[in-house]
DNA sequence: GTTGTAAGGCTTACGGCGTAAGGTCTACTC
DNA sequence: GAGTAGACCTTACGCCGTAAGCCTTACAAC
């Protein structure tokens, strides 16, 4: 008579994983709360998951693939500027990923497919291996570092840094630090000024550079 | 009779934290293993720091101390560049380090020092404060991307390069990755090949790119 | 239908973790 | 010699990941 609850799958634990890590950060995901979520205990989910780590590696590679890919053939500077923004809104919304990205070393499905259609763009544009190799490293570590760096923002609103910066440079000598409070009071806590906008202007940096080393040629 | 054995000092608490940390891992450093090594209990470790939290805080702090300072006044260029090489530097020593800076967000004193040099450098050789802010970002999130990405790397030698990737081949269906695989097989497993050197191409690629937006201001 | 079998889920238990609460011992001040 | 502050210790609590083994269901073969 009771009906039959619904079967639990990897996915539906990956799935729930990370939405527990994005409301309650990768710390609140534990496999006694995750079970919980899902109706059942702890150690049902190790039916569907090896282990915690590999819990973890589906949860990075879930948040792979949730980044766009560029459509086959399509030109270069415009697949890797839009593949860049599409990643860094991903790992906006999950800002616990970049941190497993580090600990995790078995790419999934995902993440190598994610990579081989963006090693394939430029290719197809006419970039050496060589220069390819560098194209992929480059804007790679600037994505990943420039989400790193946003998340460990300790704020996500002027106000907010304003406090934030307030305590801070209290807690300071006096006119210990003047580039740093230069750049913080009389730039980033002016109104209107958003950290993101930072993004643009490295990410253009670099494939300008690129266009210019795959011209040279 | 029994010689007072040596005190314990935060400073003390920090270095034995980093050793462990570097020779284990980050998840080696616990407090119970960390009053081990120090010969004392674990509560003991509480009167240098307030928890965890404060301890994992000191330890980036007590890596940014490691990172090199351009001198005041040296050309722009240079400093950055040998700022950045000595950041890649230790990070690669610590390559737990980088995991924790994302989810610290009470920068210690080193780390604001590190920070207000690098601003001055930039100011002093005549960049706007905007221009500052985006060098900052741009080559910080740079250098933090390519550190994450190194340490993720789940090898350190060509031939470890080599097994790694023939097990990862194995497991996916044949022919499912074309360009992943050339650029692999027919550039990163080449002999001589150093993942490391792909470095120094996007630094420059950054540095050449301020330096004309800054000659163009 | 009965039986065999595999798989999903549950129970119990172990050793580790961070740390709250409160105790003891030492070294110094007055 | 009494008082006190601070360094270190003991105990205990509620978390954690997961090994080992049990119970229940669903279906296949006969």
């Amino acid at each position: 008579m009771s009906e039959t609850r619904a079967r639990l799958t990897r996915d539906r634990v990956l799935t729930a994983a990370v939405a527990r890590a994005d409301a309650g950060g990768l710390e609140s995901v534990s496999m006694r709360r995750l079970g919980e979520e899902l109706g059942v205990e702890a150690m049902s989910l190790y039916t569907h998951v090896a282990n915690k780590d590999d819990l973890l590696d589906g949860m990075v590679d879930a948040v792979f693939a949730e980044i766009e890919l560029p459509a086959v053939g399509a030109e270069w500077r415009t697949a890797m500027r839009e593949r860049a923004v599409s990643a860094r809104t991903v790992l906006n919304r999950h800002p616990w990923a970049i941190r497993l990205m580090q600990s995790r070393t078995a790419p999934g499905p995902a993440t190598l497919r994610h990579h081989d259609t963006v090693i394939g763009t430029l290719r197809q544009a006419g970039f050496t291996v060589e220069l390819t190799a560098h194209a992929f490293s480059a804007i790679d570590a600037y994505v990943y570092g420039f989400a790193l760096q946003e998340a460990s923002l300790p704020f996500d609103t002027v106000e907010e840094a304003a406090e934030v910066g307030a305590g801070m440079f209290e807690r300071m000598p006096a006119g210990a630090f003047p580039h740093l409070v230069e750049l913080t009071v009389e730039h980033i806590l002016q109104p209107g000024y958003d950290y993101g906008d930072e993004f643009e202007f490295g990410l253009e940096l670099i494939l300008d550079g690129l266009d210019r080393a795959h011209r040279a040629r």
